[in-house]
DNA sequence: CTGAAAGCGCTAACAA
DNA sequence: TTGTTAGCGCTTTCAG
């Protein structure tokens, strides 16, 4: 603490200054130069100065000035993250993530909602990385599957990320979860609480994501032998309202579902509310199984059975592949990358209801 | 996008480079310090010269580039915000309106979620501004009501801006909504639709918010000449599960509510629920109003009655405060502001139904 | 009204 | 293994 409220001079404290190279250098007795190399860990430097010049370094809690940084050197440590997707808490998770890799690797984050006003968003993002002399941007979804944005990133010549793309996968360094074998582990899940009556719920059409979790739903099915029936799926959107209207569908069918796996949280909650509509106590005559553990789905009623999708650790690997490649790690940094889903039980899926 | 595209020398494109402050004196034929002048809007500076200037930054697209900026002047033109909220969707309005404000003004908002893991929250805050060199904080709730943060706040003496603060409104900027005044409106909007036995759900126990909702329902009851009746009031805790607890609760009293405000969206989406299940419609049989206006409010089913907080303008006005003290318009800076809450009547509340 | 020169904290050659 | 020197893009004196 000492050495950050140290008064600078004179009886006042006057304002809190922050330990340059030069202080570090001057009570390590050495050159600036030499501290530099220990800050960012050149070789040829003796143990002897490295220990002490760490020493020093420990006792100002000296952290390099990003900005000086940038003047100089090429690099502006410096990472950009647009924001264009319509989900709050989904673009919180990324930032998160991505805030921490930078952070840990001495860059900072840029955080950037893409202006949609002005131009086209490929025009926008352009701007965005040269005015702000971003080194790399990382993309999230629906963006990172717009053709005009890719092609204006591509001839940038300047590193980006793409999240959970939907197309493409070899343009750009890409980062997604495997969308396709969570939903059929949830298939999975239900199927062997004894259900065989599964409802599903698609997503928005169109969406790469709804064709892979319906994939997912399939292959879950075929893997257990019970035979898909169309009769069972329905066409939602994503949104709470379209799993309202889905679920009283589905739960109106002469046979009805057991089980209910909608492909996202929303329509999860709709379904919720469909079944207390008609009178059904979730998961003792239903079980409902929703996607994306949204911050609501631990605070539903009952808490929902979902699969987490790593958001925050997605922008972190997005944000590392930037700056592995930046390092000169290519290799490292332009191999896509695959995160593992996790499958959270909570308490809206149980056995079969007993006939 | 010619300049922003521009080939640096020779034939190919090698990397795009933005123009600097040389680049725009030599096209204006003047030297780099009129530039900064026109730049910095700083007096002594003839019209002609000035327009000649302005010609050529916008030919070259010029921007000043924060980080050389910083390393001069005592400035850093660097906006901290800490998060400390477990409300993602609120945290990310925050970011949404500080990040507008501080672009607008020339400043980069450093987003930072609160360390509790290493020490104490005021140390963190202390690390995070001096390392981090940062002009000014935005002190969002529940961090704004700490009084170890205040007091190391106060103690590094850098301007911060409190958003919603509930206590000690005297201790820095402070940028806070009605609360109290939105509760009375929402109360009023139910009595003008003929209710008269209004149920209430509480917040959490010990925040300021709750305390000056419950005011503001009193405020409310009490100008359309009803009686306070304690048994319609309910203690909640700002959680889904709470909601169904008291809308449960409060429906099973004999004389039941015809109408319930919940002092947040997410008991209210509780009460929804609660609602259903015993077989209740809402509006027809039971108008439930919230408060925050969530993102889910509006895809609640039915869409809810709730109080928008213009939680984005309050960011920007924080950013705004600060950044005009800096500027040394301190009597700008210093005032605290109120902003306006937002009465959005969506379907979840009608008329009192017929006896 | 305008400009030259010094310097911010740091990195990148290049010496020693 | 270490240090010296020259910048980076900008602001800030201080002279014209």
């Amino acid at each position: 603490m000492a050495s950050v409220l140290q008064p600078q001079r004179g009886l006042r404290m006057r304002t809190v200054r922050r330990s340059t190279i030069t202080d570090v250098a001057k009570l390590a007795e050495v050159s600036i130069k030499t501290v530099s190399r220990v800050v960012r860990r050149e070789p040829n430097v003796s143990e002897r100065t490295r220990v002490a010049v760490q020493a020093a370094i420990d006792e100002l809690n000296y952290r390099p000035t990003i900005s000086a940084r940038s003047t100089t050197s090429a690099r502006s440590f410096l990472l950009g993250l647009v924001f264009d997707n319509p989900n709050p808490s989904y673009s919180f998770e990324l930032l998160r993530g991505a805030q921490r890799a930078a952070k840990e690797n001495g860059y900072q984050l840029v955080f950037e909602p893409l202006d949609r006003s002005r131009a086209t968003p490929a025009e926008s993002m352009t701007q965005l990385i040269v005015q702000g002399n971003l080194e790399g941007m990382i993309v999230p979804p629906p963006l990172c599957d717009d053709p005009d944005v890719l092609s204006a990133m591509s001839k940038l010549n300047r590193p980006f990320a793409r999240i959970a793309p939907g197309r493409e996968p070899s343009l750009g360094f890409c980062v997604s979860m495997d969308d396709r074998g969570a939903a059929e582990a949830m298939t999975r899940h239900l199927v062997d609480h004894g259900h065989t009556r599964i409802g599903f719920i698609m997503g928005r059409e169109g969406t790469a994501t709804t064709q892979a979790r319906l994939h997912g739903y399939k292959d879950g099915l075929q893997g257990a032998g019970i035979a898909f029936d169309e009769e069972l799926t329905c066409q939602g959107a994503f949104t709470i309202r379209s799993g309202v209207e889905c679920g009283e569908h589905l739960l109106s069918l002469d046979d009805r579902p057991t089980a209910i796996f909608a492909s996202n949280d929303d329509m999860a909650a709709g379904v919720l509310m469909a079944a207390h509509r008609v009178g059904l106590e979730v998961p003792r005559d239903l079980s409902v199984a929703g996607f994306d553990d949204a911050e609501t789905a631990s605070a539903m009623w009952p808490p929902l059975t979902t699969i987490r999708q790593p958001v925050a650790d997605m922008a972190a690997a997005a944000a590392e592949g930037i700056i592995d490649h930046q390092r000169g790690n290519r290799e490292n940094g332009l191999d896509n990358v695959q995160l593992d889903y996790e499958l959270i039980v909570r308490e809206s899926t149980g056995p079969v209801p007993e006939v």
